[in-house]
DNA sequence: TCAATAATTTAGAATGATTTTAAAAAAGAA
DNA sequence: TTCTTTTTTAAAATCATTCTAAATTATTGA
C-alpha cells in the first residue's frame, strides 16, 4: 500500500516553487518540511543547520526563508517586535504564543473562530488575519 | 454643565501610575493622551516632541515608552518584525494593518468576536488575544 | 566537454531599532 | 539648603536584518 505524500522530498518542493535546488536550499528545505510544522527564527535555523554540518551562512539563511515565504512554502508570523518568525504551515491559522519562553505554537483546527468581520475602510481588502492568543504560565 | 474627564491633565495620570511627572514625561504623556487614540512608534513619537519645541533624547522616548506600558498607560502592539507600535488604547480591542503604509488602526467596538477560544496548554493561562487585520489597496 | 551566461552564496559592511552605560542634571526629602 | 534618589542624556553597544561586491556554482548552448 502506498500513501500519497506530496512534497515529501524537498527537491520537489523547490522545483514545484520554481527555485534552483541548490546544496543550502535543499538542505534547508529538509530541516523545515521534514518534521512536521516547525516555528523558527533565522538565528534558530542557522545554528541547527551549522550544528547538522551544513555549511551555509547566516545571510543565506535570510535570503532562503525570505524567497520561501514569497513562494507560500512559509508563512511569516508577527508577535514580536524586534524578532521575525517562520512557519512551515503557511495555510491559514491562529498561534499562541508563550510569553515567558518565546516560543510559537498553532492552534488546532478551527478552536478559534472569528465570528463577525469589521467593516474595511473604504477602498480597502482584507489580506490576511493573524490572532495571536498570549499565554503564561499559571 | 461639567463633563466628567478623567486623567484629562497628563499630570494626574502620571501621579496616578506612580511615575514622576517631570518636564519629558509630562510632555510625553499630553502628546500621547490628550487627543484621542493614537497608534505610534518610539521615532515618530520623538520626532513630532522634537518639532514641537520639547527637548527629549530618543532613549528617553524609548524609557518612558517603556515604562507607560509597564504601568498599564499603553499597549504594545506587533505587527511586523522590527518596528514596534504603542497604542494610547490599553483597553482590549482589535486592529488593522494597513500594509501599504505602516498605518495601525483600531477596529471600533466588538466588530470583531472570537466565538470560540482554544483550550490552552497545561498550566498556562492566557493573557492578552490580539487580532491584527491585515489590509490593502483594492 | 567547454566556455559563456546567469543565478546563488558569502563575508563583511551597513542599516535600523532598541538597550545599555556612565556621567550629568533634576527632583524629592530632610 | 544639602543630601539622596531618580531621571535624563549622549554616546557606545547590541541585535536582527539587509546590502554589497566578489567568489562560487549551476545552467545553457556550441
Amino acid at each position: 500500500m502506498k500513501t500519497i505524500r506530496p512534497f515529501t522530498h524537498a527537491v520537489d518542493r523547490l522545483n514545484a516553487a520554481g527555485l534552483r535546488p541548490t546544496r543550502q536550499r535543499l538542505a534547508l528545505a529538509r530541516l523545515l518540511f521534514e518534521d512536521g510544522n516547525r516555528h523558527i527564527t533565522a538565528e534558530q535555523l542557522h545554528r541547527e543547520a551549522t550544528e547538522g554540518g551544513v555549511k551555509v551562512s547566516l545571510a543565506t539563511v535570510y535570503n532562503t526563508l525570505n524567497q520561501f515565504t514569497e513562494v507560500g512554502l512559509l508563512r511569516e508570523v508577527a508577535v514580536e517586535a524586534g524578532r521575525a518568525y517562520f512557519d512551515t504551515n503557511a495555510t491559514a491559522h491562529h498561534h499562541f504564543f508563550n510569553d515567558d519562553t518565546g516560543e510559537l505554537l498553532d492552534i488546532p483546527g478551527d478552536s478559534v473562530v472569528l465570528s463577525s468581520l469589521p467593516d474595511v475602510p473604504e477602498n480597502m481588502v482584507i489580506g490576511a488575519i493573524d490572532v495571536v492568543v498570549h499565554i503564561r504560565n499559571k
